[in-house]
DNA sequence: CAATTATCGGAACAATTGTTCCAAAATTGC
DNA sequence: GCAATTTTGGAACAATTGTTCCGATAATTG
């Protein structure tokens, strides 16, 4: 008897995603998010409430895809060197989607976000912990195999990697140098010896 | 015969620094400005311009203020590992001061504002060359003297230390875990061999 | 001391902010 | 088809945004 939703309310979510990773929350006005979102005002508040509700799930749902698009990449690891490859190159290589903002939302949301709101701080220290505790377990697997020596500490390693992909995410906003990257990329790896 | 400034300009923009420093540019309002400054509207935008100036200003007053001291530390180096350590120490330290927000005002700026506004983005640019290089001088400096491996490359060393603390900066936002700090410090150490 | 000149505080501005509300349109199950 | 029920678009809201302007104030120099 009901209506039912005119519209996909992931695809408005991703919408809105792209939106707030690209211009963060407070340079991301109502009538912006009306206008690129393809829905109206009133459906909007109605589906997702008010902006920084709405902001919250766009942040969870970039989570779910690009995070969750890592985490696969580290669970099905087979080479932990060719792994920690290409999560450097999925971070660096923009060419993938044209459209597809610079940088990490996640690392945004903790620049201006996360100091002031406990929400997303909550949110990006969970997503942090996720991958960086993601990266510990398929480190210590790979050294279980022998990829690596016995003596290197995997938890140690996993932090390494996950702040030096969290600096590749902020100089990429300004800079897009190849050889500092491989530099940082054959930085993270010697760790492994 | 005239009149003569009632306020000091560097006391001043020293308050828009830490201001904008702490809740980034769009969250800080023209209100706050004033609210903080201790100087009325009117001679704000005398003095300073609108705000996108102001913003301008204070971005190079926190690059003499902070980078400043960083590059003073780096210059005056006499033992590379005490220097890091330092740097380290300076990056992540918030007790030295309470008042002073957590992060960087230079990252912060990168992710809110380097995207989308050409002027952030090149002195954003000039801050992060001009203390990786100044990095990589004091690591061939320390190299000449035999206080690590002649094998080791400065250049890829400096651009590793640089991106670990960009990284350490990021995470301040939502933790401050010590060991994963030193596990850090210990991975940026380890390059000098 | 007085003339000069820039600073100051606050009122006022239009534009934009996030949000709400309501009549009308549209889709559903019977 | 019909009635029920939700979504929809847009008007409207008060609050806040960045900025300007002006009369009064205050400090400087000759």
């Amino acid at each position: 008897m009901a209506r039912t939703k005119q519209f996909n309310v992931d695809t408005v979510l991703d919408a809105a995603v792209r939106l707030f990773w690209q211009q963060g929350y407070h340079a991301t006005s109502a009538n912006d998010l009306v206008n690129h979102l393809g829905v109206s005002r009133s459906s909007l508040y109605d589906t997702f409430g008010d902006k920084h509700s709405l902001y919250i799930k766009a942040l969870h749902q970039y989570r779910k895809r690009v995070i969750g698009k890592q985490l696969y990449l580290i669970e099905t690891s087979e080479d932990i060197r060719e792994t920690i490859e290409a999560l450097f190159a999925m971070t660096t290589n923009q060419d993938v989607d044209a459209f597809r903002p610079k940088g990490c939302m996640i690392v945004n949301a903790a620049t201006e976000m996360a100091g002031v709101n406990a929400q997303v701080a909550a949110v990006v220290k969970g997503s942090q912990w996720e991958i960086r505790k993601s990266l510990e377990m398929a480190l210590k697997k790979a050294q279980n195999q022998g990829q690596f020596g016995a003596s290197k500490d995997p938890v140690a390693i996993s932090h390494l990697i996950h702040n030096a992909l969290t600096g590749l995410r902020v100089s990429l906003q300004v800079e897009q140098d190849a050889t500092s990257l491989s530099m940082i990329l054959k930085g993270a790896l010697s760790h492994l010896g």
